[in-house]
DNA sequence: GTTCAAGTTTAAAGCGCTTTGATAAATTGT
DNA sequence: ACAATTTATCAAAGCGCTTTAAACTTGAAC
């Protein structure tokens, strides 16, 4: 159908060489003597020589992808930023020679899809994507025993592998910024809290508000998935509160677009009468420095995160790194516009 | 690492049969007996035994993958739209034992990405997104002799194979919809024009007027890449003009939502003030029938879409259709409560 | 009872790579 | 100069499936 394009075997031919010595050329095998690799890798260049992956997988027993299967809050949790991901990790793979093997959640045998995706030898490990507080797929990749990787954290008896942020950490530093500048009423518009991250967050908060002697109120704690309009419509009931509070944390940078129209309209100048600190997944097309007032946030990359899990994942399903592995990836804080002293008043 | 399972010829040697009459009967040949059909069936079920797909595409020479690029527009045209269309893509593949492989385009030499991932065998065809009026991935893609669809059109000489819907008709209808209701004046938000279905909605209202015997007005064209933010702003911008145009065609669900936040802002009602039909691409989160009022919109499942592209593309990589089919995916305009006759004043 | 065709099943080749174990060539030591 | 190493290359096996071509069964037809 395609281009039939050379194979191994006439390119041994071309070179007058054996298969083994070609492969072993070109996969960077040291025994082979530097005149001949370079015969090699020139010839391979000449003719445009790529090696076929699907028998170089049924040779090594590697299939050369990782499983990612659509989150099955799908809908909720969602969109943005779990594209963000894939295209981290997606960029990662491509520099491995490897793939994503994407499948949609089977709703009747979820639990069998990851085996058979395994059986069939689709991929050789999974992520985990948008862990719950007590996530099932954790046991379920255990007992199976496929590697896996989770992106966040949940809780678990076992250990097992993940890479994540220090989202309590985050929030208290944030909160943290706040209270310094004097507030004591920080309401918080958060993802739904039986998301691991979203309850972590809330949990930060509450830290560094104890830290300073300062109550914790539940009443100003939202939860509502991510989007704009979320953080338009729970800004306005922030605003409802009396007294008011004078500073707002945002789960995201797409609820922070919509607190921020919701201050406007509400004729409130940031930072002069409310402060505002968002977290940034850094998104290519939502940039906290290009806002007004830029704003100021706690910084970590989803994009990044994606090339990160990709790797690591990698690392475990080569053995070069245990199934506990984990790895929390810093953040910054990020001091911009939006965060000002409490004025009196 | 993962759980070894059986292999084909351990269940032949477990049946007692050769390995190609179970390989027959799993893959339901016709001259296999029903009674040893059966049985193999059974024992397959009985052991979970799953072909491994890499040993199965090195025989038949066929990944079993069609290959996704992210749009290089990434970070434009976008998000929501793209994922949705990936999730509807994945569920059709599933059913199929088909998977995306899915890559980030190489920056240095997008071009040699296409012919790489087929030589090396990991996509037997490709989807092109977010085609541009003049895409040069169909030209690129025809001289490599690879198996692709548009999802989408592209202005090209020789014919290729596409699924899209009929954007210009579509807004047409809706545009039609609005002057019977005595509308003279409407406003179109829409996506960046360089976008073939973008440029191919503005013809539609541009002919309904046209048709009526209205004026086309340009200055109530407003492009910009498709989120709720932008509607907002470019809905605002709309209200300022002198007449006020009496109703809105929004290119997406997304531009809408801010449309009509940017409307409820202005104090302006649906339809009473202003009449607002919207397209569709049926996000499960964002439901035109949920809305205050509930929108009048033209419609077609951008989920659908990726079941119906990734179907074709199939059916032509396996040469039942040819590499120059093309349909139109019909789409509904579905009336609700958005519109209304233009009221004097 | 043969004969033939249709219906079933099988042995074996082959897909294109990696890798093992053997062999040949180059290098060293004595 | 010849054995002992080390270094570079090769032939062949094998990964797990599909598919071709041949072989074996039936059962009907004569």
């Amino acid at each position: 159908m395609a281009n039939k394009s050379m194979n191994l075997k006439q390119l041994a031919e071309h070179l007058d060489l054996s298969q083994a010595t070609v492969s072993r050329a070109l996969n960077g095998y040291p025994e082979i003597r530097e005149a001949t690799r370079n015969k090699v890798l020139a010839a391979a260049a000449e003719f445009g020589y790529r090696a076929n992956s699907i028998a170089r997988s049924l040779a090594t027993g590697r299939s050369g992808n990782i499983g990612i299967v659509f989150p099955d809050n799908f809908g909720m949790m969602f969109d943005p930023h779990f594209l963000e991901f894939l295209a981290g990790a997606a960029e990662m793979l491509s520099t491995r020679d490897m793939s994503i093997n994407l499948s949609m959640p089977d709703r009747n045998h979820e639990s069998s899809k990851y085996a058979d995706i395994i059986r069939s030898q689709l991929a050789d490990g999974f992520v985990v994507n948008g862990p719950v507080r007590h996530d099932s797929r954790v046991a379920l990749l255990q007992s199976l025993k496929i590697p896996f990787i989770v992106h966040g954290r949940t809780e678990s008896e076992v250990p097992f592998a993940w890479v994540d942020i220090d989202n309590a950490s985050a929030f208290q530093r944030a909160a943290h910024l706040l209270i310094g500048f004097g507030h004591r009423r920080i309401a918080l518009i958060n993802a739904p809290k039986h998301f691991h991250f979203a309850f972590q967050r809330e949990l930060g908060l509450k830290q560094a508000l104890e830290a300073a002697g300062l109550p914790f109120e539940e009443g100003l704690m939202f939860n509502e998935p991510q989007t704009e309009d979320g953080g338009y419509r729970l800004t306005n009931l922030i605003l409802q509160k009396n007294p008011r509070p004078t500073a707002i944390l945002c789960g995201s940078m797409i609820l922070a677009l919509g607190c921020l129209r919701a201050l406007r309209d509400a004729g409130l100048e940031v930072p002069g009468d409310i402060s505002v600190i968002a977290h940034d997944d850094v998104f290519p097309y939502i940039r906290a420095e290009a806002m007004r007032p830029a704003l100021t946030t706690t910084r970590s990359s989803l994009r990044e995160h994606g090339r990160r899990v990709a790797e690591v994942l990698n690392d475990i399903i080569d053995g070069k790194l245990p199934a506990s592995y984990h790895e929390i990836v810093p953040l910054e804080l990020v001091l911009r516009d939006s965060v000002g002293p409490v004025t009196p008043g």
